[in-house]
DNA sequence: AGTTGCATGTAACTTGTTACATGATTCA
DNA sequence: TGAATCATGTAACAAGTTACATGCAACT
């Protein structure tokens, strides 16, 4: 791994849009992130232990309409320039491991049916992505206006979209090649 | 992780297209594998020993003149029967994490400019990266009758340079999307 | 009364990287 | 002679997942 954790910067960068427990940010990630990034509670409690011991985030005062044993917290100002910092530096070089191209690569020990049903297979799964992923870019398009936010989130939405045509775009090459050679 | 182990799965599938040793493994990787994969020796090692245990590879006879220290491995045949049993099984969900992404949803904490100079930055790595892949795709299109390997070697590449055109198409896309927010 | 969801957390495990140790060979 | 590359391996660490433990709240 070595690249340096991210964890703790979803943490905080989700406090900036108001107060949440560890609970709450689990969820978000699910529900808003899911389509470029993932999280798991054995992940989030340390992290946000971390923080609090580093000043990043302190606990936050509850309304008293939610449950007790709930710990919101709230971001700091020195959480507010550490996030700020992270932000700013180079995007990291993301570690790129694409299966589909590993099995592909070593198709001489299958049968061309077998690799085109993994290619349909694959292909079909990213055509469910691209619905999931364009239906919410499109309501995000109509959004656009209300928030500097809507903008942003639009803009992953739309890379998603991109991407996953693209996916979809080379299966249906790939097909055709494979089916050419096939023939001759 | 969780995600079985894939390391075990690389070391036979390049031992079909020949002997080698843990060394060439890991250059092979670099040199061909590159764009879509990696592997360390603090993987490869272990793995190999592994393999060896499990009876999917045994130590190969060496032509007298490459050096004693080097330890050439090839695959038999229940290690054939165990990689082709991998290869049909369903590509795995492959875990996403785009920072870029990441960076881009928490925008809200940065000014246009720092924005748009990360997603320049994240384009030209693109760009160079489409550079690289595309010139290995037109070689390898030249040498596309030379064998049924050869297929899989150009799809892999055609692959890559689908991909990085789509994050630069989408690059420009948001670019412009920023600048048009910024004017009004 | 039982199931589902909310809520926090820990422990064991797997996967992967990095740095280190060691030494041979090749070439300038 | 010294640097680069070849070559094998280990140990420490970092990152991430899964399963588990615990208990409350809401609803059916």
């Amino acid at each position: 791994m070595a690249r340096i954790r991210k964890t703790k910067y979803v943490i905080l960068g989700l406090l900036t849009h108001g107060n949440l427990s560890g609970y709450d940010i689990k969820k978000i990630v699910e529900n808003q992130l899911s389509h470029f990034w993932s999280e798991s509670f054995g992940q989030i409690y340390p992290a946000i232990q971390e923080l609090e011991g580093q000043g990043f985030i302190e606990p936050a005062e509850k309304k008293p309409d939610i449950r007790e044993d709930k710990k919101l917290y709230k971001i700091t100002n020195p959480g507010r320039e550490e996030l700020v910092a992270y932000l700013k530096r180079p995007v990291e070089e993301e570690k790129i491991r694409y299966e589909i191209l590993l099995k592909l690569f070593f198709g001489g020990s299958l049968s061309d049916q077998e690799i085109i049903k993994q290619i349909m297979e694959f292909k079909a799964r990213q055509e469910e992505r691209l619905k999931e992923v364009a239906a919410y870019e499109r309501e995000l398009k109509s959004l656009l206006n209300i928030s500097r936010d809507h903008v942003f989130y639009y803009l992953t939405a739309l890379c998603g979209k991109n991407v996953y045509q693209a996916y979809i775009d080379w299966c249906n090459e790939a097909l055709s090649i494979l089916n050419d050679v096939e023939k001759r």
